[in-house]
DNA sequence: GGACGCGATCATGTATACATCCGCGCGGGG
DNA sequence: CCCCGCGCGGATGTATACATGATCGCGTCC
């Protein structure tokens, strides 16, 4: 029923198309056009369809149908902040109310790796990658509330908005090695704020970290034809 | 109501029954159990449940199928506190940005005519309820950003979450006027912060803002039999 | 010549039959 | 007595026929 099933054939592969920028910002999607062109019927669609517009990647329209969700710069922007706001108030809350279960020891090991990954200085981006994500996961574990899990995994789920978005782009771009050793430092340091329950400084320190991925964004669509080819930002489009 | 639309029924039906608290959190709801009950076929429940799970009161479960979200008290707190967040969010953001549109003066309006509500002490609740909303709404559009706004709207449609959603219970329990009035004082100071560019204050006065609706939270929970008399937390369960 | 109205067309809404999958209990066999 | 496996019942998944409603263009009537 997993993997087989029809629905969920039609959610990846809308999902993939959606993310690629196969259709264009708020174009309707209609049901029939894509059953057939699946070869599929309308229900798997329709409730894949469901699906994605609870993923934050279709609006549902007034009169009924859906479209695509549009995106432009500042909403990048604006997301990217958003998690950092999230990011900042979980970090906050575990500080005030103390980490809950295992989630501050995955902290501390995803930092470890992290700092094991930029000891070998060997460029090792997949394994930075994983670690990170590994990170940014046990953060929002941290405070043990499920709405701020939730929130933070819809938001996460934009691809523009996920932890390791522009990690592999910008770092082959440019030798951005001292931005790598920047956010471990505040990897470090925002372990160690909530470990004294320092709440505010914990919070700062998330608000902060994202400002890397602002500035990645901001220098990957600054020269203009680059933009195209960054992955995540595929399905962005200038209003 | 225009529409008479099977779907339409079913979700206004089922999101009663659910506000109502009459299903337990966490109970898994059957399609054909409710479309017997309903009186009408599957496939309009389940738009139904797909929307509510949009919606934030149902849960998916992992092999197919819905089932009641369980709010416990502590997820009532994280909520209210994510709506301080974000709202705080909103107005650092149009402090810094500048507010957008109509979204100032609708901010302004809303204000005023609070005060005039405040200023006429006759306790008019639903006015003060309508216009307390239509300033948190206003304040949702300030930065102009459709992704805070999205989000706002997410939140505050959860029953406990809502701008007014404690407002009478609380002043109709106790000569809870100082309150309205401090409440009050905060939205002007909030107005005041935004013109002036203000971002950290306006984003602290909104934090503050929500710690009465904490507070009113606490005081209808604390003596224990009257928490099933408050309607917006019908649903909430202890886990 | 302009405006109203009718019908075609296309999209979603709805009902329903059938398929599939999963869990559970019963019965037979080791 | 325990364990394996078959079958059944109930749940969601899927396909499809039909209903409904909105939009638009064309034709006719005033």
């Amino acid at each position: 029923m997993a993997t087989t099933s029809q629905t969920e054939h039609a959610l990846v592969t809308l999902r993939q198309r959606i993310l690629d920028g196969r259709y264009a910002g708020g174009a309707r999607l209609f049901e029939v056009a894509l059953a057939t062109d699946l070869g599929i019927s309308r229900t798997p669609v329709r409730a894949a369809l469901a699906n994605l517009s609870e993923e934050g990647l279709l609006d549902r329209q007034a009169g009924g149908g859906f479209s695509v969700r549009r995106f432009d710069l500042r909403d990048v922007m604006d997301t990217i902040e958003l998690r950092g706001v999230l990011e900042g108030t979980a970090a906050r809350l575990a500080a005030e109310r103390g980490a809950v279960g295992t989630a501050l020891q995955d902290l501390r090991d995803a930092a470890s790796r992290l700092d094991a990954v930029a000891a070998r200085r060997d460029d090792d981006l997949s394994g930075y990658s994983h670690w990170n994500t590994a990170f940014h996961d046990a953060l929002a574990r941290l405070p043990g509330s499920s709405v701020i899990e939730r929130e933070l995994a819809r938001v996460t789920a934009l691809p523009f908005a996920a932890p390791s978005a522009f990690l592999d782009e910008t770092l082959e771009a440019q030798g951005y090695r001292h931005a790598f050793d920047v956010a471990q430092a505040q990897h470090r340091a925002l372990v160690d704020a909530v470990e004294r329950r320092q709440g505010a400084r914990a919070e700062w320190i998330a608000r902060e970290h994202v400002c890397q991925a602002l500035r990645n964004v901001a220098f990957l669509t600054g020269d203009g034809a680059t933009r195209a080819s960054v992955t995540p930002l595929a399905l962005v489009r200038e209003r």
